[in-house]
DNA sequence: TTATCAAGTTGCTTAAAGCAACTGAATCTG
DNA sequence: CAGATTCAGTTGCTTTAAGCAACTTGATAA
């Protein structure tokens, strides 16, 4: 788990990923959405790349030479992205965040709350949680 | 968002948290699993506290002084916490991380998957959901 | 055919992380 | 009950990363 936070971590990759998830694919475009350095930029995007988070892909046309998009691996980090705006939503001052709301696009209302359930869909809460060790105790 | 994660943000108070959630109380404990800088855990578990999102609590008994626990608004992180577990557990590479397995406390097996539903509890993915600006476009 | 834009790179400054050694009160041990 | 150990930090120094502005380069656009 901590590989998997520190494949996304910190700040600015994960912005990367929110913006990209709603439809941001110009390395101009992140730069005005989320004011980062420009070099920081660029290293976030490298390495998303790298590690296969995101794809880079040579657009010849209009002004514009490259898009970077999100791969199956990127796609899937949605129930974090959610999870942690559904968050943000409940506890965070609505003056230190923008005011968007994610909705489903067919009937145009918000998302389900996310809730972390059994395999029987019986939703959980911490207490009812245990952590395993396969291998032997910590 | 943006304020969500940098609440939590950094790689450091993620793991603070998680350890947290799973039992973890003391100092040193925090110390040992994470193997942070000292420096760096007191300055993030003092974060945490004053952001409400951890209580810092006094034992005075048995050689033990002090004591963390999530409050209300740190146990909510449940679902991003799980939600970054599921995410590492099906794309970083096995020898790369923990081999830890978190179960239902009931019936021994582990957590269904997180999924993002609409109110009806039809699953949803990126496509499916729009992203609305309430009070204007960006 | 000059100007403009997208996507960087470079170099420098400021801030944060990492590390080891020190502190000081509480508690255990013989 | 004196000495050693533990817990929960501080402090100071070194290394690494972030932030910022200016420069670069190739591709359009006027």
């Amino acid at each position: 788990m901590a590989r998997g936070i520190s494949e996304v971590g910190d700040i600015w990759s994960f912005l990367i990923i929110r913006e990209a998830m709603f439809g941001v694919r110009q390395y101009s475009k992140f730069l005005q959405n989320t004011n980062m350095a420009r070099n920081v930029l660029t290293e976030r995007l490298n390495a998303l790349v790298s590690r296969g988070v995101m794809a880079k892909i040579d657009v010849g046309e209009h002004g514009t030479r490259y898009e970077y998009e999100l791969t199956e691996k990127g796609r899937d980090l949605l129930p974090v992205i959610v999870a942690v705006r559904q968050w943000a939503d409940k506890w965070v001052e609505p003056e230190d965040r923008a005011i968007v709301e994610l909705t489903d696009s067919q009937r145009g209302k918000p998302l389900a709350r996310l809730l972390v359930r059994d395999q029987r869909g019986r939703a959980l809460d911490i207490e009812d949680i245990t952590v395993r060790f396969p291998t032997g105790g910590r």
